[in-house]
DNA sequence: CGTGCGGATGCTAACATCCGCACGGTGCCTTAGT
């Protein structure tokens, strides 16, 4: 088969970009295959075209709602109509009508959760499924432990669907969420591909400050000078409001965004920022999967991240577009023990756990009467599906001293004192082949590139006019 | 670690002030009964 050919009948495209031909090859081999590419490399190409190939439907697990209702709509933009995502957006009517024709459809996207349900799957069995997609399969490791279990799950669901081909893939994976990603999804001798991940056009800067004053102020004064679009990372939903607070209380174009929002001034952030009338966001790490700015120039963490892999997600979302992009890790004394505190606090307690075990009712009063959290009670219920109430505690202390190691792994590159880029890399297991010429602080950062705020005064003053204006009037 | 909230305090009626303590991120899915 010319997949080449096949390229430009679909898709429009002269070539494939690197990595894809490889990938889709052993897909349509029949193997099973893990991808680790890096975010905007084509990913989606890597089950689109094996979709117009294979002998039966695509189903891709995907982690978002947004990610969802996106990826359909870009496939519908490209004229493909056999499209569709089953998740509680659609009313029973509209359910009902697609599980009629299920079997009509090429691509059928839906969350883990949806797909876990026994009348899902009764559903699915009925079609002939040629794939499984695990779309950001390193969601499995970073949330099926603690935070949603259904992504340990996947698995159980493939023998009542006869036992399909998987792909997984994401952009970043150590050796162990490779492991996990391999076990969970139960992957029958997979091809791995693994592309370099080093972004050679992102630099690494570090700024150390006494407190969060001084760094409200850097930031303050950061933004008034250099042009974005940029990402500012905080740590909790409360920082995130202020920080937006201060931009915009400065007359910069800026918006907070963070899980405790409506779900429709999410999308409203999201879009004002793809269109560019936002210029700075500044969000818990709720922002960011699904979004396609490819010219963000400055990815700032006020606070530290939880883990290098959180970080280098964060940070891949700037220079999509390959022009220069600059990564700030802002630091002050006591950062870490605040992180720290937070990755603890939300696993499930020994508490909670003894209190689910003993409730052999399988009754969800606990989390009513505000003895177990909503989402303890559910990671707590995996586990006891398949050890003791003992075991599952020491289970989940196990975890949290991963969490730790992880957390001590980014407090590490803050003080490691070398270069940032060769310490990122490492903790992936991969070389550093080459430092770019602007690599890391440690390296030397030459700001130059980075384009200054062009200063509209003429325009901010006839916008007071306007504001002024609109204050005298009724 | 930093912050904000609720309750106690101090003393006789409303309110300022202090202290202890809980909380902090990430998202699917909810089919009851007016």
């Amino acid at each position: 088969m010319n997949l080449e050919q096949l390229l430009e009948d679909k898709y429009g495209y002269r070539s494939f970009r690197t990595g894809q031909k490889e990938i889709i090859s052993e897909v349509l081999n029949g193997r099973d295959v893990l991808a680790l590419l890096p975010t905007g490399m084509g990913k989606s190409l890597c089950y689109q075209l094996p979709g117009h190939v294979l002998p039966g439907s695509v189903l891709i697990v995907s982690p978002l709602l947004s990610l969802m209702q996106d990826q359909v709509a870009q496939l519908k933009k490209m004229g493909e109509k056999s499209v569709v995502a089953i998740n509680s957006f659609l009313k029973a009517e509209e359910k009902e009508q697609i599980w009629q024709a299920i079997g009509d459809y090429r691509f059928i996207f839906i969350s883990p959760e949806m797909l876990l349900q026994p009348q899902v799957i009764r559903r699915l069995q009925r079609i002939t499924i040629a794939l499984v997609v695990a779309d950001e399969a390193h969601c499995i490791s970073q949330w099926g432990f603690d935070f949603r279990p259904d992504y340990l799950r996947i698995a159980e669901v493939l023998p009542a669907l006869g036992a399909p081909q998987v792909l997984a893939l994401t952009a970043t994976a150590t050796k162990k969420v490779e492991q996990d990603i391999r076990h969970y999804l139960q992957l029958d001798d997979p091809v791995i591909y693994i592309h370099p991940m080093d972004r050679k056009n992102i630099a690494y800067d570090l700024k150390n400050f006494r407190d969060g004053e001084e760094k409200r102020e850097w930031l303050l004064a950061f933004a008034e000078t250099y042009e974005g679009p940029g990402i500012v990372y905080a740590g909790t939903r409360r920082k995130a409001e202020e920080l937006a607070g201060i931009l915009t209380d400065n007359g910069l174009p800026a918006a907070f965004y963070h899980g405790g929002m409506e779900q429709q001034d999410r999308i409203f952030i999201q879009q004002q920022f793809q269109n560019g009338e936002i210029n700075w966001v500044c969000s818990t790490n709720a922002f960011g999967m699904g979004i396609h700015v490819p010219n963000v120039r400055h990815v700032i963490h006020f606070q530290i991240p939880t883990a290098i892999e959180e970080f280098v997600q964060e940070v891949g979302r700037a220079g999509r577009d390959g022009l220069p992009a600059l990564a700030t890790l802002l630091m002050a004394p006591g950062d870490e023990k605040l992180m720290q505190a937070l990755l603890i606090d939300e696993l499930p307690t020994r508490h909670e756990i003894e209190a689910v075990a003993s409730d052999s009712a399988g009754r969800v009063d606990l989390v009513e009467a505000g003895i177990v959290r909503e989402t303890s009670y559910r990671v707590i219920r995996y586990w006891l599906g398949r050890m003791t109430p003992e075991q599952t505690i020491v289970q989940i202390e196990r975890l949290a001293e991963d969490k730790l190691m992880r957390a001590a792994s980014m407090t590490g590159l803050a003080e490691s004192g070398k270069c940032l880029r060769a310490y990122i890399l490492g903790y992936f297991d991969q070389q550093l082949q080459e430092h770019p010429e602007n690599c890391c602080l440690w390296c030397g950062i030459d700001y130059e590139p980075y384009p200054l705020r062009t200063t509209e005064s003429e325009e901010s003053e006839s916008l007071h006019w306007q504001q002024r204006l609109s204050r005298l009037l009724p």
